[in-house]
DNA sequence: TCATTTTCATGACAATTGTCATATCCGTTC
DNA sequence: GAACGGATATGACAATTGTCATGAAAATGA
């Protein structure tokens, strides 16, 4: 895996650089000293991980993240802090960047690498347990589908056809034949009084 | 590392056990099927992390959480979940769970796995862009449909296919024939690297 | 004015979707 | 054990959908 670390203190990159790269499985593309870097660095190498300080002098992670994520906003960004900034943090995730880890924290670098390259967000638990505080006034108003006379199945098909999975992907999501998942779906349909699968969707996305 | 994995579908426990161990990486300790016997697992077995199904008959994954996070607040619990279900995921975090993956990304299972192992918290995306509407209310950001080429026929479009309309009713709707609308679909299509219109709807409603 | 682009249209085609009738397998009930 | 209902499957069918190649006509711009 292809990443590239930003950091202004090069003892740092260095040494996250050599541990990395120990395991075999990383390869560091580059080594930027601050935000300025970063945003050329990501342009010309397109890494699939970036590593990035959050607190650089000249440009900061955080605006070099802004400035990369508004041009490709499928970048994956990881940040590096030294102690929790409750701050940056949520501005980062704003921003849209894949998480971050303590500096120091050596054994979650790895496999925090891997699941962000593999599309995951990895975050401590300092925001974790202030998640629920943020999320909390979003829950929302849950429509009473049984009241319709759906069945805990056909709710499960519902929930993949709102994530707009084809009939033969959720036949394969949940172990039924094809024509079978059809036939879920035609009585679906009749039961709330809809015509056809996108009706469904954005009725379950938006009641 | 050993871990626990817990889902009441016996094929899927059985798949992701397969999975796992083929890595060398993972030692499959158990395999439950309901809530309560997740609980008396990990009380006897304590593995360093225990996967589990969200949505179980019997004892649901979460009423499991809750029951052994109350004993051993220090369990690393990580939910599979097969479609995005906002309540529970928002309970699961409040709860101390560390995190959750959809049982169909496979790719990422392993890598959230190790991540979880050392303390970290993984999730996907759909908690996280969703953050900034909770954070800062204010700022809705909408997203910019024309920084991906769409035009503003297209935006029309892709409102009424969110809108539940068939390609002949749009048609009417815009004064343009049906292949023509379907013409302009075809091309939207392309340009959001959907699929189909469902996902079109869906993406439309969550971004 | 000529060239070019944009807009809209057609028809052909394959794939997917939704409906329906019918059948099997299983567990429950009487 | 027979009857019944639920869950799952199949095949046939028509309609809708998405793709593609192609072209007419309106708008634009040099």
């Amino acid at each position: 895996m292809n990443i590239i670390i930003v950091d202004d203190d090069p003892f740092v990159s260095l040494s996250l650089k050599t541990i990395l790269e120990a395991s075999g499985e990383i390869k560091v593309l580059e080594i930027g000293n601050n935000g300025t870097e970063a945003v050329a660095l990501y342009e010309t190498r397109r890494p699939e991980v970036l590593l990035m300080d959050i607190r650089m002098d000249e440009m900061t992670g955080l605006e070099a993240a802004e400035v990369i994520l508004k041009k490709h906003s499928d970048a994956k960004i990881l940040f590096l802090t030294t102690f929790l900034d409750d701050e940056y943090i949520v501005k980062s995730l704003m921003l849209g960047a894949k998480g971050y880890i303590l500096k120091q924290d050596f054994e979650s670098l790895l496999p925090s690498l891997k699941a962000v390259a593999k599309g995951q967000n990895v975050f401590g638990n300092e925001i974790i347990t202030r998640l629920p505080d943020f999320l909390a006034p979003a829950s929302r108003s849950q429509y009473d589908y049984s009241a319709r006379g759906i069945t805990g199945k056909e709710l499960e098909i519902i929930e993949l056809v709102a994530g707009g999975l084809s009939n033969r992907e959720i036949a394969g999501q949940l172990y039924l034949s094809e024509g079978t998942v059809r036939n879920y779906l035609s009585s679906i349909l009749e039961k709330l009084e809809l015509r056809d699968r996108t009706q469904l969707a954005v009725f379950y996305l938006t009641t």
